[in-house]
This record gives C-alpha cells, sequence and structure tokens, in this order.
RNA sequence: GGGCGAAUAGCUCAGCUGGUUCAGAGCGCCUGCCUUACACGCAGGAUGUCGGGGGUUCGAAUCCCUCUUCGCCCACCA
C-alpha cells in the first residue's frame, strides 16, 4: 500500500486482486453492506442469464457492464444493492453443442439413448459450463455470486413445475394439435418469437389445377409448391365473382391425381394473385383455419426432417422439400400446368438458433393461454408503473402485447424440465395426470402412466426467474427483501422472449411486475453497422481488451461510446482506436493520483463535512475556490445522468473534470504551494484530495478498479475500507461559485491568449515573454490576483497593467473585453498579425451586427421571454465591448483596413 | 405492407426544454515541446452546405412536412 506508484499504470496488477478483495469482503453481498446500521432500501437487478456455455462477447461485456454500473451507483448511494446472477440451460443451444460434439465421434444423441445423452450435457456443462461468470468477473461485475442460480437446478425446476401445474389447473395450460413453427434440423417446434422472420427472395408459381369434368381450370399462386401435394382444397372469396358459379365443383389436384373441392372462404385475398387460394391445412396456419371451417382433411406430406412422406406419390417419397419443390415444379411444366413464375420477395421464418427455414407444420404440442396474460402485463404499461428507456421501446411491447398469439412451450428436446405430465397407459383409461411430483400410477386407475417426453420451452424458466431466484415458491426472506426488482437491463432482441414474460409472470405469481424501469440499450455493431457475430468473425472479444487495456478501458469505453437508444459501433480490426482513450484516461487518472497522493507537504488537514466547501472561505485561493465549484458542478452533472441512465454524459462529465479541470489547471495552479515555494501547501493539498476523493467515487460505478486502487491509498483510510460502498457525493449548494467560475475562467483565457500568440509567432518554450493586460474588472482583477499563476502557466516574465509603451506584438481580447498584449519586438511578422487579427475583429463585427438586428427588431423584443432578451443585450454590449477594443488595438498596431 | 430510428469534421459520436461565443468532444491530421504526475503526455492549430427541399417562428442542427440514403422491428396476401 505504501511502496510508489509506477508511473504507468498497469491493471493487470491491480485487478485481480482487488476484485478477490472484494469478493472476501463480501462487498457483493447486501447482508454485508449495512453502513453505520443504515439501511437503504432494497434496489435489485436481474442479470439477463446467460446461455451456461456461452462464451462472452461484446454484447455480454455492454450489457453487463451497464447493469454493474447501475448497481454500483446505488449501491453507493447506501442501498441495499442485489444484484442476482444465473445462467440458463438454454435448451436448443446446449443440446446443439453436444450434438456437434458427438458428431465428431460419429454419434447420434439417438445412439446414447435419452438418460445416457443428458448425462453427457450434464457432464459437459460441469466441465465448461459457467466459465463465463467468471468472465464476467474479469470485467468487474459485481453481482452477488453466492446467489448464483442456474435454471435447471432442482429448486428452479421445482418451481417450473409448480407454474406449469397452476397454470394447467387455471386453464391456461393446455394441449392441442395445431400448425406450429418447426426446426426439421433442430427437431423441434419453435414459439413464433423463436422463427425469425426474415425476407428472401423467392419465387411465386401461378399453377392450374383443373375442373373434374375437364372443361376448365382455376389458377393459384404459391410459394411452396412442393406442398401442393398436401392440398385438400382450393379456396376463393366467397364474394369473388369470377369464382361465384365454380364454388362447391371439384377441382382434381395435379400429380397426386385428387379430387379437392373448391371451397369460399374469408381469408382469401380476392386481390392477390388470381384470387384462388390452394389450401393446404397441414402446412399453413391460415389453411389450417381454412380446413378447419369446411371441414377438410389435413395430409402431412412431410416427416420431422423435412423429407416427403409416404403421403405423397412414390416417386416424391424422402426428397428433401427443396428438392421435391424443383421436381414437382418440373413435373407440373412438363404437364403445361405452369402458368408463370415471378419472382417473389417474402418474409421466411428461420430457426433462431441453427437458421434453417422453419416449416410449418401439423402437431401436437402444449400452449400457454396468453391473452390474459397478456392483458394484465398491458395495464401496467398503460398506467405508467411500467416505464421503457428509451421510451418508444413501449410501443414494441404494447404491438406485441396486443396482437399476442398463444406461446408453443413444449419442444421435442431431451434437454430441458420434462414436461410434468402422465398419460395412463391402460385400457379405456387414457387419463392424462399434470402433477408437482412425479408419477408411477395413474391416479384414476392405478394403470401405468408414461411421462410427455417433451420438455419445456427454456424460456418457460426463465420468464420466472425474479422471483424463482429468490426462492419462490417458498415464502423466503430474499422473496420478501428482494421482489419486486427495480430496474432491468436489457437489449432490444428479447423484449419478447424474455423482458415481456417476466412482466406476465410476476404478475401472475407474485401479483406485482418483477422491475419497474425496463433501460434497453443498443447492439453492439461493426463499422460496417453489422451485428457482431461468431459467423461474420467480426466479434470484440472483451476478454482480449481487458488483456491489453485493462477491465476498466473496457468499461469506460463501452459506456462512454453508448447513447440512450443507439448502437455502438465497434471496430474489432482496430481496438487501438476505441480502447486507447478510455486506457489513455486511466493512466491519467493514475498519474494525477500518484501527484496527489504523494506531495503531502505536512499531514493532511481533515475537512469537516462531507464537502470541500467548508475550509474557511478566506484560506482558500481563487483557484481552490474554482475547482470545488466545478466538482460541485461536476456531482450534480454526474449524479443527474447516472438517475437518468444518460451513463456516457456521466462518465464524461468525470472525464473532464478530472482531466480538463483537475489535471490541466488544478494541479498545475497548485504546484508552487505543493512545493512549498509559496504557503498553502496543506490548504492546497486538502482541496486536492477532496476533489479527487469526490471524482473518484462518480467515476468508480464507470472504473472501478483504478478508483479503488487510488483511493484506498488515500491518507488515513481505514485498511479495510472501499470506494464501492463509500457514500455517494453529496451535492452542496455552498459549494457553488460563480465568481470563481467567472474570474479563474477568465484567467485561463488570458493564460491561452497569451500561449496562443506564442505559439502563433514561434515564441521558443524556454524563452519568457512580457505581457501586458489592459482594462478593468473582472478580467483585470481576477488576472491580477492570479498573477503568479499567469506568469507561471503562460511563461511571461513581466506582466504589467495599464495601457501598453509597445506598439508591435500579439494582441488578444477576452470574452470580458479585457485585452492582452504581448510586446514581441522585431520577432513579429505585422502583416501577420494584422490579418490575424482583421479576421478576428470581422467575426466580432458580424457577431455584433447580428445581435443589433436581432435587438433592433420589434418582435424579437416584445416576444421573446424578457430574461432572453436581457441576456441577449448583455452579450451585445459585451461584444460590442470587445469589438472596440480590437478595433483600437488594430489602430495601435497602424494596421491600414483595421477601421472599415 | 405497417411501424420506428438514424443522417452533424476524414472516423466514432455528443448537442436534452428552439435562444449561453452553437456548430462541439475523442480519434486521426499539422506545428512545437522528453517543462521533475503522466510522451498512454503538454501547448497551439486546421477541418463542417448540421443529408436535400419546403414550412412554422422574432429566432431552427433542434419543431413540422416532404424527398433521398442506411438500419431495425412487426406482419397468416398464399
Amino acid at each position: 500500500m505504501t511502496a510508489p506508484l509506477a508511473p504507468q499504470y498497469d491493471p493487470s496488477q491491480i485487478e485481480a486482486p482487488l476484485y478477490a478483495w472484494w469478493r472476501e469482503r463480501g462487498l457483493f453481498r447486501p447482508e454485508t453492506v449495512q453502513r453505520g446500521g443504515l439501511r437503504g432500501e432494497p434496489y435489485v437487478i436481474q442479470m439477463p442469464p446467460p446461455n451456461v456455455t456461452a462464451e462472452l462477447h461484446a454484447g455480454h461485456g455492454l450489457n453487463n457492464t451497464v447493469q454493474d454500473v447501475l448497481i454500483r451507483f446505488e449501491r453507493m448511494r447506501g442501498r441495499r444493492a442485489l444484484w442476482v446472477p444465473g445462467t440458463d440451460h438454454a435448451g436448443i443451444a446446449t443440446q446443439n453443442v453436444v450434438e456437434r460434439l458427438l458428431a465428431r465421434e460419429g454419434l447420434t444423441r439417438f445412439d446414447l439413448g435419452r438418460e445416457a445423452f443428458v448425462e453427457r450435457v450434464w457432464a459437459y456443462v460441469r466441465e465448461t459450463g459457467a466459465r463465463i461468470l467468471e468472465q464476467l468477473q474479469a470485467i468487474g461485475c459485481s453481482a452477488d455470486w453466492s446467489r448464483t442460480y442456474f435454471t435447471l437446478d432442482e429448486d428452479l425446476s421445482r418451481a417450473v413445475r409448480e407454474v406449469f401445474v397452476r397454470l394447467y389447473e387455471k386453464g391456461l395450460i393446455y394441449r392441442g394439435n395445431y400448425i406450429i413453427n418447426w426446426c426439421p434440423r433442430c427437431l423441434t417446434a419453435l414459439s413464433n418469437e423463436e422463427a425469425e422472420k426474415e425476407e428472401v427472395d423467392g419465387q411465386l408459381w401461378h399453377l392450374r389445377y383443373p375442373l373434374a369434368t375437364g372443361e376448365g381450370e382455376v389458377v393459384i399462386a404459391t410459394t411452396r409448391p412442393e406442398t401442393m401435394l398436401g392440398d385438400t382444397a382450393v379456396a376463393v372469396h366467397p364474394e369473388d365473382e369470377r369464382y361465384r358459379d365454380l364454388v362447391g365443383r371439384s377441382l382434381r389436384l395435379p400429380l397426386v391425381d385428387r379430387l379437392i373441392p373448391l371451397v369460399a372462404d374469408e381469408a382469401v385475398d380476392p386481390g392477390f394473385g388470381s384470387g384462388a387460394v390452394k389450401v393446404t391445412p397441414a402446412h399453413d396456419p391460415t389453411d389450417f383455419e381454412i380446413g378447419r371451417r369446411h371441414d377438410l382433411p389435413a395430409v402431412d406430406v412431410m416427416t420431422p426432417e423435412a423429407r416427403m412422406s409416404l403421403a405423397v406419390p412414390e416417386r416424391f417419397q424422402g426428397l428433401d422439400r427443396f428438392e421435391a419443390r424443383r421436381r414437382v415444379v418440373a413435373e407440373l411444366e412438363s404437364q403445361g400446368l405452369v402458368v408463370k413464375v415471378e419472382p417473389h420477395r417474402h418474409a421466411v421464418g428461420h430457426c433462431y438458433r441453427c437458421d434453417t427455414v422453419v416449416e410449418p407444420r401439423l402437431s401436437e404440442q402444449w400452449f400457454v393461454r396468453m391473452e390474459p396474460l397478456a392483458r394484465a402485463a398491458l395495464a401496467r404499461y398503460r398506467d405508467g408503473t411500467i416505464r421503457f428507456i428509451p421510451e418508444r421501446r413501449g410501443d414494441d411491447y404494447e404491438r406485441w402485447l396486443t396482437g399476442i398469439r398463444d406461446w408453443c412451450i413444449s419442444r421435442q428436446l431431451w434437454w430441458g424440465h420434462r414436461i410434468p405430465v402422465w398419460y395412463c397407459e391402460a385400457d379405456g383409461c387414457g387419463q392424462v395426470s399434470v402433477s408437482r411430483t412425479d408419477l408411477t400410477a395413474c391416479p384414476g386407475c392405478g394403470g401405468m402412466v408414461r411421462q410427455d417426453e417433451d420438455v419445456l420451452d427454456t424460456w418457460f424458466s426463465s420468464w420466472l426467474v425474479p422471483f424463482t431466484s429468490l426462492g419462490w415458491p417458498e415464502q423466503t426472506d430474499d422473496l420478501a427483501t428482494y421482489y419486486p426488482g427495480h430496474t432491468l437491463v436489457s437489449s432490444p432482441d428479447i423484449i419478447f422472449f424474455w423482458v415481456s414474460r417476466m412482466i406476465m409472470s410476476g404478475l401472475e405469481f407474485m401479483g406485482q411486475p418483477p422491475y419497474v424501469r425496463i433501460y434497453l440499450h443498443g447492439v453492439v455493431r461493426d463499422t460496417l453497422h453489422r451485428k457482431m457475430s461468431k459467423s461474420l468473425g467480426n466479434g470484440v472479444d472483451p476478454l482480449e481488451v481487458v488483456e491489453r487495456y485493462g477491465a476498466d478501458a473496457l468499461r469506460y469505453a463501452l459506456v462512454s461510446g453508448m447513447s440512450v437508444g443507439t448502437d455502438l459501433i465497434l471496430d474489432p480490426n482496430d481496438l487501438e482506436s476505441s480502447f486507447a482513450p478510455a486506457r489513455n484516461f486511466a493512466n491519467k487518472l493514475w498519474n494525477a493520483g500518484r501527484f496527489i497522493l504523494s506531495h503531502a507537504t505536512e499531514p493532511p488537514r481533515p475537512l469537516a463535512g462531507r464537502s470541500p466547501a467548508v475550509v474557511r472561505r478566506d484560506e482558500l485561493t481563487l483557484a481552490d475556490r474554482w475547482i470545488i465549484a466545478r466538482c460541485e458542478a461536476t456531482v450534480r452533472e454526474a449524479t443527474d445522468a447516472y438517475e437518468r441512465f444518460r451513463l456516457n454524459e456521466a462518465a464524461g462529465a468525470v472525464y473532464r473534470f478530472i482531466w480538463s479541470d483537475l489535471a490541466d489547471w488544478y494541479i498545475e495552479q497548485i504546484k508552487p504551494r505543493l512545493y512549498g515555494d509559496v504557503p498553502g501547501g496543506d490548504v492546497a493539498h486538502a482541496v486536492a484530495l477532496q476533489t479527487f476523493d469526490v471524482a473518484l467515487r462518480l467515476l468508480h460505478p464507470v472504473m472501478p478498479f483504478i478508483t479503488e486502487a487510488l483511493w484506498r491509498r488515500f491518507p488515513a483510510r481505514p485498511h479495510d475500507a472501499s470506494i464501492s460502498v463509500a457514500p455517494w457525493p453529496l451535492s452542496d449548494r455552498r459549494a457553488e461559485d460563480p465568481e470563481a467560475l467567472r474570474d479563474f475562467g477568465l484567467v485561463q483565457e488570458v493564460i491561452g491568449a497569451i500561449r496562443a500568440i506564442r505559439a502563433e509567432y514561434g515564441v521558443q518554450p524556454g524563452q519568457s515573454v512580457r505581457a501586458v493586460v489592459t482594462r478593468s474588472d473582472p478580467g483585470d482583477g481576477a488576472i491580477r490576483r492570479e498573477q503568479a499563476t499567469v506568469t507561471r502557466l503562460a511563461k511571461v516574465s513581466e506582466l504589467a497593467f495599464g495601457e501598453p509603451r509597445e506598439r508591435v506584438g500579439g494582441h488578444a481580447v477576452l470574452s470580458d473585453g479585457t485585452a492582452v498584449f504581448v510586446p514581441l519586438g522585431d520577432a513579429i511578422d505585422v502583416d501577420r498579425e494584422c490579418g490575424r487579427l482583421t479576421a478576428e475583429l470581422e467575426r466580432l463585427t458580424r457577431l455584433v451586427e447580428a445581435q443589433e438586428k436581432k435587438l433592433g427588431n420589434q418582435q424579437f423584443v416584445s416576444r421573446a421571454p424578457a430574461e432572453v432578451v436581457q441576456r441577449e443585450r448583455d452579450k451585445a454590449a459585451t461584444w460590442r465591448e470587445q469589438r472596440d477594443v480590437l478595433g483600437r488595438k488594430l489602430e495601435l498596431l497602424g494596421c491600414g483596413a483595421a477601421e472599415s
């Protein structure tokens, strides 16, 4: 702790030990963070559980950094902050991973059998799983790891079963034979949300179906000709004049030679194609409904693998659906039954896990009735209980809930929660039993029972985690204390999968929504604005960034690059440009800290209270008052920004304070006092420590490691104190000081003006210049008082006040009209200086003219608010002043065109 | 087909309730500096039709309309 700090910040030496120390001390557990008996309100965030086998990617990095920032912010504000982590068993994804591994051994899951396969997955999960949680620790996430759950844990599984049974008993879960989205590669049903619609360029085939009598035909249009083998009707709109006389007649289905009726149904759009549509009840949801209404048979023409089934003519059997499509079209063409083929762009469902084209398929599945759940969830949004940030995301939520369809929850997988339903095998019984406990015999007849083979959708367990992770259905203390939570941080792509459904389940089982604020951040993209993905290979690996730049730099870059509701662009091929600025900032902070912490001239005097404002006014220099006022402004700005989820603004405010104010100006200003060249070192040091302390706290949520490392090294800091539970800086009106802000601002201006003149005329850095300041308050007064600062920082050997004797030199005018003159004698190029100043004069003249025009406008003066008018008058006066001063300077310099 | 978002410096983006010297930051670029916290730094500098057009207003990067381009979400017209 007392070893000298290296001039270059090395996060790899700092981060891991600090993280371990935080965990040892239990600082992420709300129970152990009860400072001084203060028990704040609970503040809970549920981590979106990553897939148990996932590797950390930039999206996780962003999502969890945001959550960690919020949780650390609230923790420091004294709330009992709980961030609940967990992992998701991720049914399809995990099963796919293990199946791929098996495939390398030449095996399928069927070779192993269900039990052995599931055991294999468990082994895999135990071996490699949850690594992502360690990766989250590497980026500093302060989740309460003692509460980590896995969605397949025994207690969560029990809760899942409880929910299934309750919903079933309430009539909200049912089994039925419907058209569902089927992935022929994963061999399972999918929910509507899991079948992602993608626009594809397809074709629209117009086909002739002859009338059975042979004296006419009906032309239908289809994008999936292979399904015609399963057609059991053709439908037209009842009011369609073209077909009115044909309704009820029979058509001869080509290739199959089956007679099918022409039916009239409202679902048909007479304006599309020919107005006649083929009806395939087993392979299309609309057709299924039409089939129901007209009592049509459903012919399933495909196997689960999407090969043509035994229900089609032999020559097509076993063909892949796309091959069958080609064969069907070819045969129809040869029979002259293809009228035309048009290019047709349309949306086709794709499996969200493997991107295979989804096949709408008739099958027996379990469903959740969503309408009643959605109604409740919608009500809590409309009454303002639940709010989205950014607000417009609420529209998506509302639209989804308004048009919601039932949720298919059964999956034909082996990895997941087995559906708690048993079917009686006894002859004539047929009882279906839904049970909280495993059944071995039929409760009705005592006969043999067989459990449903299917498992539940992964999301059927994750939609419950806000309460199951806290012990539900047991009435635990955790549940009583930490439900409901407050904020949910998520990316927009899982609003429907997870976010909305959690609100439904929370309302249904807990009577309250699990959170009231939903913060949806953007998506991480590459420079071509493509979503980062494994398959594109355009990802940024957060762990690589941690290794090269440190976790704090990663976090700072993510947070500062992200504003509310917009995506974050990172260049995977140029980590340097994305992360070096943040690393540089960390290094700047480190060195500022190194300097401040090592320059105590004497033991620091404790400043009473929380705010540096309470040092006696008369002991403070202008610079002291200025940095205190700037610090106060930063406290307000940052706190307000954190509260409003504007994390980039919070980070930016602290960045500017530390770099521009504290490092560039204040530290430079106080050096003589710290070195003991002038008195007041103790005050300077105390103020520096205080404001730096505040800055570290404000920054801690974003850069937890470096702020902790520095904060702990403050003099007289108890060895077990951690900034992560240090109180959040409070705004203190006493620290406001507009006068100091103005006056020190003028000092900064005069230094800047002299530096600019020096640079303009190539004055050597080591060489001093003289400078003359003309005019009066407030600039003059402030500059007089801070004469030493000006001479030192602008390398001025002699600072005079009054009218300059020389004529030749560099001129500048400060914002209050104070004139600055740097005599340069022979060194100066008069023409050049005239040019420079003339341009400046022109700018000011234009400004003044525009302002006078504005003020001369009766409309403006009468209609604009009085204070705006006054402000504009003040501006005009100031600019006029500046203009006049500059004009006189030009005259003195003998610039010819100066007066024009 | 419906809905939404974005367009500001070479790049990535701020600019919130129309009015503060409003046209900004970082990176990159140019010039000069290894000034004893930091060259991952310091000082200075250049760079813009605020996507186009129209409108509202005393006043528009900001509000409205429209067009263009890019992106996203939703959708049972096969």
